[in-house]
Order: C-alpha cells, then structure tokens, then sequence
RNA sequence: GGUGGGGUACCGAAGCGGUCAAACGGGGCAGACUGUAAAUCUGCUGGCUUAGCCUUCGGAGGUUCGAAUCCUCCCCCCACCA
C-alpha cells in the first residue's frame, strides 16, 4: 500500500485530517466517500479537487465512493453560503446526478475488480425515514451546543439572512450519511473539500456515540489563485466538465490562460504527472517562461482526460489556428471545423450583397458586446477584429466580399474572444 | 416603541439646488509592452438613431425656470436606548 496522505501531501492537497487517518489509511485498503451536491447537472472545475482527492484514493487501491446528495440537494448545505438556497425539486436531483456519474467515469475507474468506484444516492436511505424516527433516533445525539458552534451556523446566525431549521438541520442528515455508509458499505473514511470539516467531524462523532466505530475524515485546501480570486470563472461564468456548456476549446483555454504563479500547483493538484516530471516543469517555468510549458501540460492533461484524446485534439487544432493569427490560408471548411468550438451565429447571404450589414448591426446578434454603445466603444478602442484584421471606423460595413469563400465572417474581440458568423442561403 | 445615522451606477464611496450620466478607488473591457502570464502605463466602463437625445441617485408625491441635492408620506438598513 502506498501511504496515500503523503502523496497528498507532497501535491498540497491536504489540508487537515482527523488524528489517525494516515495510519488508518496506510493499513489495508478502506472505502472512502465524498459527497457531491447536485445543484447542476454538470460538474465544474471548482470540484476538481475532490474528484482528483477520489481519484488518488483508488490508485492508493481504496474504494472510492461517490455520494450524490439526492436527498441533502432537497435540504440544502449552508456551509459557505450566505444565503439561503433554493430548493431543488426530485426531479432534477435525479437528473443532475445522471449528469454527474457520467462525468466522475472519466476520472474513476467504475469496472475495476477489488476497488472499483461505486455511486450511491442518499435520497435511498433518506427518503425512508419517518420525521419521529428521526428525530429519536439520530437528532438525540446532536447536543445544541455544538451545532450553534459550527462556523457555517454561526456566521449565518449572524447576519440578516438568517438560517432556516431546514439548513440548520443538514449537518444532521450528512452525519447520517457517513454513519449508514459506515454501516452498509463499511465506509470509514469522509473527504471533502475544507469547507466540509465540521460536517464530517459531526459525522464521525456520530458514528463514534452510536457505533463505537472508528471513523476518519480528510479534507482538502480550498483552490484559489494567485490573485486571491475565485478559482474556476472565466469570462462566460463557471468552467463547467459538461462539453454542452463550456465547449472543449473554452475549457483547454481555460487551462492554458493560468497564470505562471499557479501553473506548477495546479499541475500537482489536477495531473497525475509524477513528482519528477512536475519539478522539471517547474524548472522550466522559472528559465524560459514564454514557452508556458507548464500550462501546456496542464492544459492537454486535464482536457484530455475531460474531453478525451477527440476533444483534445479539436481544442488543440482551433488554438492553432487561432493563435496563429493569419486565418487567409485557411478554406471555408477549415474554418468551419476549427470554430465549431467558438460561439456562432448566423446571416443571410442576401444581408451581405451589396452594401452589406453594419457591423453594430452584427455584433448585436453576438455576446462578444453588451450594447451597441459597447460595440462601438470596443472598436474606437480597437479591439474589434474583422477576419482577424483590426477594424479602424465605427460605421464598417460587412459585405459578402469579407466572407471567407461566401459562408464565414470571424469576429474577434480583444486578444481571444472569438465569434463566428456563418451566412446562410 | 424612542433617539440618532444611513440607503448614490457591478462593488465601496464622494456629491447636498444649476457647471451631474454623477468625483475617487476597486472590479470589468480594450490598447501598448510581453509569452494567450504577471506587473506597469493608457483609454473606456447606463441606453440610443451618439457634436444630440432618452432613462438613472430606496419608493411615491410636492416646491422650483431647474432636484441625487429642499419639503411631505412610505419602505428598508445600521447604532444606541427601551
């Protein structure tokens, strides 16, 4: 057995444990769970950690477990919220967590002999219980004190939003979890990202008092960057694993925008690249920055293992030929097939004939501007881009004769906000 | 319930009868330099049919030639007292 929290350790991913995780963990092979909210049917990178936390737990040959809060997702975690959530109706709890085995396949080994991956839906075992029993049977071991001592309760006590029983009583039912798991899977360990830590010292504290059992919990350090900002936005909002919203192109730029100061942390959180091959990246990063080794590696590994060897490569192609910068050579098809990635919209061929359309009229149909104030500010600013050709008067034009073999138009913002316009007709 | 302070654009925060689409800072966007990085510097940052016009300063009325600024009522926050 390799001894697991080391190899957290050496990759920053640990932020705390419970005294004897470590021995327990480096014993013999145990089943360890995390819990995953499902408010979206898709997964972001900001769970990145955990999923990889998971990840690390199978190649260490333990069982991970994947927990969708099909039942919790009803309630609501108040853990790092100011305020209240919205309730999730159990039709989309079901849906999302669909969503969500499909994308934790990608990491997890589901099929392996000893320790393949399981999924299990709390709402199972939730949904089972009577509000009496509940209450008699696992509520009586929660002492209010500690409850109203949680950080998560406490803060929200504190300020005007307030916090209804019904969050309040999560820390209830995620205890739970850990104790039914405990019970029916032999579940001894819990991780989650720091933020979970008093949920799961309230869970193995439960099984504690009502087991005698001897429980664990694990929990990692909270991504940020080296701004000190939100980890996992870009531009168009969250940086979702499901390919529908954040298109394999977005999410590769994603990893290729990181910044020099995090590229190396991220490569030990997010890869499975070895101790070595990290360091000498690192080496890289410091002699020769602008070859931006590290966030190439970062990039293609994490793509690839989201998107597969496919979306890697289409990703790759379109930056290719985006960065590149000189788009003449390429055909209409080429065109075609390396913004299948970029948002687009479309024109009629008849609009261009002639005098054409305005282009504020165009960038109207497109999210690259907020307004045609803004259109026309981002051009007297010249940031705008015809067919990667700086456009110099507000009153441009387009006309058939910009589109590239009579179909495409590409609209550029900045250095990389692209928009395809495709004429049709 | 009483007293005092306050609600201004994405956020923080000035302004307290005209020169206010509203100082300043942050954030965001763009440009320059670079390496699709950071830092730095520059410009922009309500909408539109853009030398002009329209809608904004908690809400509704009012005074005035003219209101974010004055008056009335209402709503909401904060502090202290009860």
């Amino acid at each position: 057995m390799t001894s697991v929290l080391e190899e957290l350790t050496w990759r920053g991913l640990l932020h705390d444990a419970t005294e004897g995780a470590g021995a327990h963990l480096a014993e013999e092979p145990r089943a360890v769970y995390i819990g995953f909210d499902p408010t979206a049917s898709s997964l972001h990178v900001g769970n990145l950690v955990p999923i990889m936390g998971l990840v690390h737990m199978q190649r260490a040959g333990h069982t991970p477990i994947a927990l969708v809060g099909g039942g919790t997702g009803l309630i609501g975690d108040p853990s790092g919220r100011t305020a209240e959530r919205q309730l999730l109706t159990k039709e989309d709890v079901a849906a999302n967590g669909g969503g969500i085995r499909r994308q934790l396949a990608h990491f997890l080994d589901f099929d392996r002999g000893d320790n393949a991956a399981r999924m299990v839906n709390n709402l199972d075992w939730l949904a089972e219980w009577s509000l009496l029993d509940f209450l008699r049977d696992v509520g009586k071991h929660f002492g209010m004190s500690q409850l109203l001592a949680k950080e998560s309760v406490k803060s929200r006590l504190g300020s005007e939003l307030g916090l209804s029983f019904t969050e309040f009583s999560y820390a209830l039912l995620q205890s739970y979890d850990f104790l039914e798991l405990y019970r029916r899977e032999s579940v001894t360990v819990q991780a989650g990202g720091s933020d979970q830590w008093g949920n799961i010292t309230a869970g193995t504290d439960l099984i504690r008092r009502v087991d005698a059992g001897k429980a664990f919990g694990v929990v990692f350090p909270l991504v940020t960057n080296s701004q000190g900002t939100k980890f996992g936005k870009s531009h168009s909002g969250n940086v979702w694993l499901d390919p529908k919203r954040t298109s394999p192109y977005r999410f590769y730029q994603f990893w290729v925008n990181t910044d020099d100061a995090d590229a190396v942390c991220y490569l030990k959180y997010f890869t499975l690249l070895s101790r070595e091959e990290i360091t000498a990246f690192e080496e890289q990063v410091a002699s020769e920055p602008h070859r931006r080794a590290a966030q190439r590696a970062l990039a293609e590994d994490v793509t690839r293992r989201v998107h597969g060897a496919d979306g890697l490569t289409r990703a790759q192609q379109a930056t290719d030929a985006l960065f590149g910068g000189d788009l003449s050579g390429l055909g209409a098809d080429d065109l075609a097939d390396v913004f299948s990635e970029v948002p687009s919209s479309t024109v009629t061929a008849d609009a261009l004939s002639g005098d054409g359309v305005a282009l504020l009229d165009l960038l109207d149909e497109t999210e690259l501007t907020s307004s045609r104030g803004d259109a026309r500010r981002a051009i007297e600013g010249g940031g705008m881009y015809v067919n990667n050709v700086r456009v110099d008067d507000v009153d441009r034009r387009v006309t058939s004769s910009d589109a590239i073999e009579g179909r495409f138009v590409v609209l550029r913002k900045g250095k990389k906000r692209y928009h395809l316009v495709a004429a049709e007709g």
